[in-house]
RNA sequence: UCCCCGGUAGCUCAAUGGCAGAGCAUUCGGCUGUUAACCGAAGGGUUGUAGGUUCGAGUCCCACCCGGGGAGCCA
């Protein structure tokens, strides 16, 4: 007899089959025993009748703990009362690997615990529908760029110097000299938009900031996409586009899993084009409207990002910002030097800048002007400045956060849901 | 790094400066339809750490450690 995943359980009503998985919860009411069994493709109870078992059977459903592993064979039977509409009659039971006072109860825990036990926390619910949706949103951007005709381009981890600023990075040896760990793979990108036109990469980056919020971890993922000959309007469509694709892959692939979390489903469904499109300048006039006296020059913290997506429904593309507080490599807007063709996109909802990006300074001269005037190693980028010394182009890009991505998509208040083994400031186990 | 809050049983939390408590989990017992089942019983404590005030400190004071929330910075 072959083991059925319990999703696929309705093709067998009234057979008897096998499963594998853990018990998760246990109830019972004397000569019954209840057996919550999940085996990660969905959830089945599993009932054994003292009248139609040997001792020995119904006896060990009895002593079974909670995250032992079993084999079951039973009938399938229909069952009003559960979610996936049968239950199994239990006719034998045996115990892969037993399970001794393990720590997650089916009662409430606290943050600290739960992320202490984070290997175990996994089996919850709602950890794997979050994990699943992410797999989904993951899922979804390979595709997008597939068929877009993206190639996909994997930056090193190990990197000689910083992109951005030096402050908040890893370093490590690297034999007799030092090594970082990688902040953005957009340098590389853009080397490789320069031989294959539309490339992205896909990977984890590091951060050493001491920031302690719901937005921050000191290892996310990004994927960047970097496309020759686009300017900052081409990234926008770009950034518009894969958006929408993501949130509709989502809705069409995670409705059980949406529904777990009591996502509101409705604010995702207006994520159409197009977008709110403001430049910086209208962004500070929205925030001074609504009595916050950001003044002009300074970027945005998460307040301001919530002011100013409460005023729209889509994501918001805030663009042209000041070149001040941008980094080296944005070009700078031929109309106005003060300003950067850059580009960040706030999701709605209050769940801030999920993605950032522009166009990137082309032209030889003003970006080897920018690197002295942030006070960053010439000599270090002699290999990116090659990029406009030879056949330089247009060209854009952007970096979106996959978690941020997640919590946004899934309705979560913390990023630290969204990766199954986080890394903050003070945490660094499991 | 700064500001605020917290740390008591495995977990979630109570306890006017005066006997260390409850629910869940665990173990044992009961129940033929349970849905975080229910009912009964038992075991389980260096009150984060180190000082101090006091007849007496979980409670007040001080320092440190750990965690949570927020700010700055960012995706």
């Amino acid at each position: 007899m072959n083991f059925v995943r319990i999703k696929d359980v309705n093709k067998y009503e009234g057979q008897e089959i096998k499963i594998k998985g853990w018990v998760y919860n246990k109830r019972s009411s004397g000569k019954l025993h209840f057996l919550q069994i999940r085996d990660g493709s969905a959830e089945i109870q599993a009932v054994a009748f003292k009248g139609d078992l040997p001792d020995e059977i119904f006896n060990l459903t009895d002593k079974i703990t909670q995250e032992t592993s079993v084999e079951i064979q039973g009938i399938v039977n229909k069952h009003e009362r559960s979610k996936i509409g049968y239950e199994i009659a239990l006719k034998d039971i045996k115990i892969i690997g037993e399970s001794c006072d393990y720590p997650i109860s089916p009662k409430e825990h606290g943050v600290d615990f739960l992320m202490q036990n984070r290997h175990l926390w996994l089996r919850a619910p709602r950890q794997r529908a979050i994990l699943k949706i992410r797999h989904a949103i993951i899922t979804s951007i390979r595709k997008f760029f597939d068929e877009e005709g993206f190639v996909l381009i994997d930056a090193p981890i190990f990197t000689p110097s910083a992109c951005e600023g030096t402050t908040n990075l890893f370093e490590t040896e690297y034999f007799d000299t030092k090594a970082y760990l990688t902040q953005s793979g957009q340098l590389y990108m853009e080397a490789a938009a320069m031989a294959f036109g539309k490339v992205y990469c896909f990977g984890p980056t590091f951060r050493a900031e001491k920031s302690k919020t719901r937005r921050h971890l000191t290892e996310f993922w990004m994927v960047e996409p970097e496309v020759a000959f686009n300017d900052i309007y081409d990234n926008m469509d770009l950034a518009e586009n894969f958006l929408v694709y993501i949130v509709n892959y989502v809705l069409q692939n995670c409705k059980e899993e949406l529904d777990l979390l009591e996502r509101d489903i409705s604010k995702l469904e207006k994520i159409k084009k197009p977008f709110a499109r403001i430049t910086y300048d209208e962004a500070i006039e929205i925030l001074h409207k609504k009595g916050n006296e950001t003044p002009w020059g300074e970027d945005f913290g998460g307040d301001e990002e919530t002011l100013i997506s409460e005023e729209f429904e889509t994501p918001v593309m805030i663009y042209k910002y000041p070149a001040e507080v941008k980094a080296f490599y944005m070009k700078q807007d031929p109309d106005n030097k003060k300003l950067a063709m850059c580009v960040d996109v706030i999701a709605p909802e209050g769940y801030g800048e999920i993605i950032g990006g522009g166009q990137r300074e082309e032209n030889m001269n003003i970006l080897l002007s920018k690197i002295k005037k942030h006070n960053l190693p010439e000599e270090a980028f002699d290999w990116y400045l090659d990029l406009r010394k030879y056949g330089s182009v247009p060209h854009s890009g952007f970096g979106l956060g996959i978690e941020r991505t997640v919590a946004w998509i899934c309705g979560l208040h913390h990023v630290r849901e969204t990766i199954p083994f986080p890394r903050l400031m003070d945490r660094i186990r499991p």
